[in-house]
RNA sequence: GGGCCUGUAGCGCAGCUUGGAUAGCGCGGCAGCCUUCUAAGCUGUAGGUCGAGGGUUCGAAUCCCUCCAGGCCCGCCA
């Protein structure tokens, strides 16, 4: 598009100077492609915009882009040549195919991304998944922007939550191996911890207790957590590929927070970090109007920032990277004022690399989810649901469709629909699961635009063949010319949904894609129209179908040929 | 009490960064469209004081201020 607005800069221009930001697109197809608000103008030469719009039309005439100049009111609307349109951007696409949408703002930029960070004391719920998605996704769309990328987890495994699991384990696990899937089965003695612990708040100390043997390295101890951590690895390991979540690299907060710990105590010692009168450290942050952040208990145990601190040194002497990204909920919003400011105290001359990518809270008709309580939507058990019923409905629409089918379909479908459900949100923003509501495979969903897909395969399909070229000029109607403009918005929606950090604006505009081709679909014909015109049209729903599966590959979502 | 965030149609949301033409979309309601390439689709219709009040501006859902309502945080939990 950046050709037709420099362009109409170029005709403008001769009369009045203007900028290509000061373009827009007209609310109505009816009034152009592109308008030119002549308000600014107006107040410059001191005349009526309308006066002004009327000189710039009279002057700027059609040129070999640009078909019609009409002054309405105080606005000047421009006309592109449809073939022009179709000639300039249907090509790319054939050309680059797969690439197609790329851009290079991350040339040369490393970015590491911290997301999922789970407990292993529990299995995953709805709000593990926003995160794995909104990280996965947003990894996807920097990569796909020309970034170095790198997905990393970081596993915390150690510490007071993980003891209360084990202990509960330990009274009245029996010895028992796992009898339903294993993190499940760790996270039943977690809520069966915090249940008893109500009335029995000497449990708490216990945990305590069984927390500094651990740090003191007691054998039986340690024993008994690497057996239940493993059981909840086995158990992540399954979610995360149903998901379609990979890392590249995975840390462990038992293996670096000792390490951590030491090197608190020397900031200690040089008098940056500061100690309260039962013993415990601290950073002092008042100064900074942020809370004091304690670092090491009374009892010499540490807290999950001292983890944080010494990770984020590890990363920074590992990678080298340019930017570190955490995608964690806005409830630790604070949290990371305070990691942020403490890296300035130590001294670390990366805080301004790092960004906290916050998301909103997820909640449920009943209010916010708690995991001590066990009242949360399990992450197994909603992808179960959800694919079971995708699979009903399949069965349902068509009959004599093969197990194996059913089943590929409904994996896609279902999976499609809650992925895409879980990223056309605004990430910032608190959002409501209503089970009921929430789930749709009708309206703005993941299957809304996996079905455009379908049905545009299946017409190139049943044409046989791929083409790379066409006539252009053929596609005259509206509804084509739209798919075009879309088309060519493309690597712009792509580029600022990396550079805003905002996975949701790919997703819709896979909606206004999908929603653009639905109309085509229903106003035009492919296959029965004439050879040329068929050509021309094959062409051009298959670069919609290319984009289609470009966009749904940013956010994770599978494609169907059928569905 | 302090910090951060949110408030747009019955419900769920987009638009706000960068102010412009009658404020869009989905669900739900009503009325239509399958002898045409997949109806998981399309069209029409009803439905809105853009939380309230001020201000800036030729022009405000969008920028500024105040207030109201809701959420999150202010743990030696994460």
């Amino acid at each position: 598009m950046d050709e037709f607005k420099k362009e109409i800069v170029r005709l403008v221009s001769k009369k009045y100077p203007i900028s290509d930001s000061m373009l827009e697109t007209p609310p109505d197809e009816k009034l152009g492609d592109f308008a030119l608000p002549c308000f600014g103008l107006a107040k410059e030469a001191k005349k009526d915009p309308k006066i002004i719009a009327e000189e710039i039309a009279d002057e700027a005439k059609e040129s070999e882009l640009i078909k019609e100049v009409r002054a309405v009111g105080p606005y000047v609307n421009f006309f592109v040549k449809k073939d022009k349109l179709s000639e300039l951007v249907l090509p790319n696409v054939v050309k680059l195919k797969n690439d197609y949408g790329k851009s290079l703002i991350g040339k040369d930029k490393m970015i590491v991304v911290e997301f999922s960070a789970p407990n292993t004391n529990k299995p995953q719920h709805l709000g593990h998944i926003r995160n794995n998605l909104l990280g996965m996704s947003f990894s996807n769309i920097l990569e796909f922007s020309g970034h170095k990328t790198i997905r990393v987890n970081f596993i915390n495994d150690r510490g007071i939550h993980i003891c209360k699991s084990m202990l509960a384990y330990k009274k009245w696990g029996n010895d028992r191996e796992p009898d339903v899937k294993s993190d499940h089965f760790v996270g039943n003695f977690y809520v069966m911890f915090n249940l008893n612990a109500q009335d029995k708040p000497e449990l708490e100390d216990e945990a305590k207790e069984m927390l500094k043997k651990w740090e003191e390295g007691d054998k039986e101890t340690l024993a008994l957590w690497r057996k239940m951590n493993n059981w909840v690895y086995k158990g992540f390991n399954d979610t995360y590929e149903k998901l379609g979540i990979r890392f590249d690299n995975t840390y462990y907060e038992s293996e670096i927070y000792e390490k951590g710990k030491k090197r608190i105590i020397e900031w200690l010692e040089k008098g940056i970090f500061k100690k309260t009168d039962d013993g415990a450290i601290y950073a002092p942050l008042q100064d900074f109007n942020l809370p004091d952040k304690i670092l090491i208990r009374s009892d010499g145990t540490s807290l999950y920032i001292v983890s944080d601190i010494e990770l984020a040194k590890i990363r920074f002497d590992e990678y080298k990277m340019d930017k570190l990204v955490y995608v964690v909920a806005s409830e630790q919003n604070a949290y990371f004022q305070q990691l942020f400011k403490v890296f300035d105290l130590i001294g670390y001359e990366f805080t301004n690399k790092c960004f906290h990518m916050s998301y909103g809270m997820v909640f449920l008709p009943e209010g916010k989810m708690k995991s001590r309580e066990g009242n949360v939507v399990d992450a197994d058990d909603l992808m179960d649901e959800i694919i079971e019923l995708s699979r009903e409905d399949l069965k349902k629409r068509y009959e004599g469709l093969s197990d194996i089918e059913i089943e590929k379909r409904a994996k896609a479908i279902g999976i499609g629909a809650l992925k895409f459900f879980m990223l056309k949100h605004d990430h910032l923003k608190d959002m409501n699961y209503n089970p009921k509501e929430s789930i749709s495979f009708e309206g703005e969903t993941g299957p809304y635009v996996q079905y455009a897909y379908a049905r545009i395969s299946s017409i190139v399909n049943k044409f046989g063949k791929i083409l790379d070229k066409a006539d252009y000029s053929l596609l005259r109607a509206e509804e084509e010319k739209k798919l075009v403009k879309l088309i060519a918005d493309f690597p712009e929606a792509v580029e600022e949904s990396a550079r805003n950090c905002r996975p949701e604006v790919v997703a819709r505009y896979l909606l206004d894609l999908s929603h653009a081709f639905n109309e085509f679909y229903q106003a035009c014909q492919v296959l029965a129209e004439d050879e040329e015109l068929k050509k021309s049209r094959i062409l051009l729903i298959n670069c919609v179908r290319q984009v289609l599966k470009n966009g749904l590959g940013l956010l994770g979502i599978e494609c169907l040929d059928e569905m």
